[in-house]
DNA sequence: CTCATTTCAGTTTGACTGATATGC
DNA sequence: CGCATATCAGTCGAACTGAAATGA
């Protein structure tokens, strides 16, 4: 159920109150990302849920899609995903129980397990996508340029909290 | 680490390979909010470490910290967070168990509990508070005018997804 | 009685740490 | 040998569901 008012502007009159200007406004933009991914999830999970998949699976499932060969070393994708590698081990773990990839071993590196792809998870894949597309992920009333406009300023940000570049 | 590329622009090469513009801009602007929220996030749950706290318990304290008489009943705490009575019910025992709020009867309403913070819960808050504004909330970088254009960008999402508004 | 409020028990999920096995 | 890679066991935090208790 929506709330009345946003709640994001009531507690930045809250923040005015007893704080300057300048804390007040990155904490409005703060929460407002905090919020936003709050709700997103929560979309993306109902969309998902009829192929068993989350948002972390789904992430992890499009991210060997768009390799060429389908797979990746498990470290690799702890890389790109940002997590930790036991986390990878877990999230692979429910793809594999559902079918949708395969542990094989490293042809090189007998060390390295190789995650890959398998049809079904192509599939699943691409229909998962087709419902997400469907709804333009969740941005359907957010003007193009504002979507843009998005991207840009939070590349900024990571940029700044260390995402990427500055490499060391 | 830092990654040496921009993960997010290298993703959406992927997806405009694959898929229209469309659905590959809202993605982007997707998975920019994702992205941010999670380093976001962390970098709080640094900062809030020496205080015990984290972002959601932080989140509870200011909540109650803004409201006039100090406490709030279980159900509008949820109400205020967005989150399930019973996520309340549990953050707030972290709090109680470390002093910094308290649960006391409702006086007319015999169903209800307040939670109210302590002054403990005021000192912290505040110290927490101070130590987060000192880096701008992770935004240094931010220019005043980007942030209040994320939060204008972001208002429009949450009121599409169903934050606010459209009473109903 | 019905409805509202909270708590409790139990589950799920994702992330972490630290220890271990294995192989470069 | 040291270093890298992955798994495993265990922990933690946060959210949920559904049932139970209490009282308006």
């Amino acid at each position: 159920m929506p709330l009345k008012l946003d709640p994001i502007a009531e507690a930045r009159r809250h923040w005015e109150a007893r704080w300057p200007a300048e804390p007040a406004r990155a904490m409005a933009a703060i929460t407002s990302i905090m919020r936003s991914q709050q709700l997103l999830l929560a979309r993306f999970d109902e969309r998902l849920k009829p192929f068993r998949l989350t948002f972390p699976r789904y992430e992890a499932l499009m991210l060997l899609s768009f390799t060429t060969a389908g797979e990746l070393p498990i470290g690799k994708m702890g890389e790109r995903l940002q997590v930790h590698r036991s986390s990878v081990t877990n999230v692979v773990e429910k793809l594999v129980a559902d079918g949708l990839a395969e542990r094989i071993p490293h042809p090189t590196d007998g060390r390295a397990t190789l995650v890959r792809i398998t049809s079904a998870g192509r599939e699943v894949a691409a229909a998962a996508t087709e419902v997400l597309n469907a709804d333009l992920f969740g941005l359907r009333a957010l003007a193009p340029a504002d979507q843009e406009e998005l991207v840009r300023v939070l590349r900024e940000l990571r940029r700044d909290v260390g995402d990427f570049g500055r490499p060391g």
